[in-house]
DNA sequence: GCAATACTAAAGGAATGACTTGACTTTTGA
DNA sequence: TCAAAAGTCAAGTCATTCCTTTAGTATTGC
């Protein structure tokens, strides 16, 4: 299996500051300029001009810059990959809990026969 | 809808170290003590035990010191949240692009009947 | 043309993060 | 009993992050 450690790197990064969930957020209601994304936050364009590289090194946004605004829109393969890091770590841990519960019935229903065994002698 | 905005921070920032995701692809695998955990990295034990107390801060696992060691789980919770968060976004994105190409097939077809009258003309 | 708009780039500062080292504490096993 | 094992705590260092300010460049609309 492939690693892509720095992509996984990039995206969890670029997902743990609220702001660029924020922007993230908006933009899965369709493409918007950096001004547009700017407006609902008490900061500089620069400072989101800052998260939108950010949000596009690591895969999760695509920018295209027509004439002097640059659009900026959801990626598909970044969150897929991000989400399948994460579900495939969890159902291999989910089924491990599920090995270990019915190991533990098992454990217990030998215990009820020895105890039956027990109580007939 | 909660915001649960300094929980997802932690998350993804837990999320965003190799090291961390390394930690916790091991305990996918079932529980450990700190010094197995820090075993196959070429770094100090003082540097795991960081590590551990990030995970742990975000809920990705919990801990629990018996004697003199301390075992490591993986925690249902966190992961869970955070495929969550994914999850709901990636929808509500894919669902907006649906409504999109739809769109854009009703324009394609009403062009064409457009075509079509001109012609008979 | 030229002023307003929409970024962009660079530099700096405060805060946070990832490691290390070194000095403990607590438990365990011989 | 006492040394090794397993962690914990506190500094301290160096890098990175987030944000600001300042000074640009390229486009647009009148």
């Amino acid at each position: 299996m492939l690693n892509q450690s720095p992509q996984l790197d990039r995206i969890f990064h670029a997902l743990s500051d609220p702001t660029r969930r924020a922007v993230l957020d908006r933009l899965t209601q369709g493409p918007a300029s950096v001004s547009e994304l700017a407006a609902p936050f008490g900061t500089t364009l620069a400072a989101i001009v800052q998260h939108v590289q950010v949000l596009e090194a690591s895969g999760l946004i695509s920018t295209e810059k027509i004439g002097r605004t640059r659009t900026c829109r959801v990626s598909a393969d970044a969150i897929v990959c991000a989400e399948q890091w994460l579900s495939e770590r969890r159902k291999v841990w989910e089924a491990r809990l599920d090995r270990m519960e019915a190991y533990v019935l098992k454990l217990q229903a030998a215990e009820k026969k020895r105890g039956k065994r027990k109580h007939r002698k």
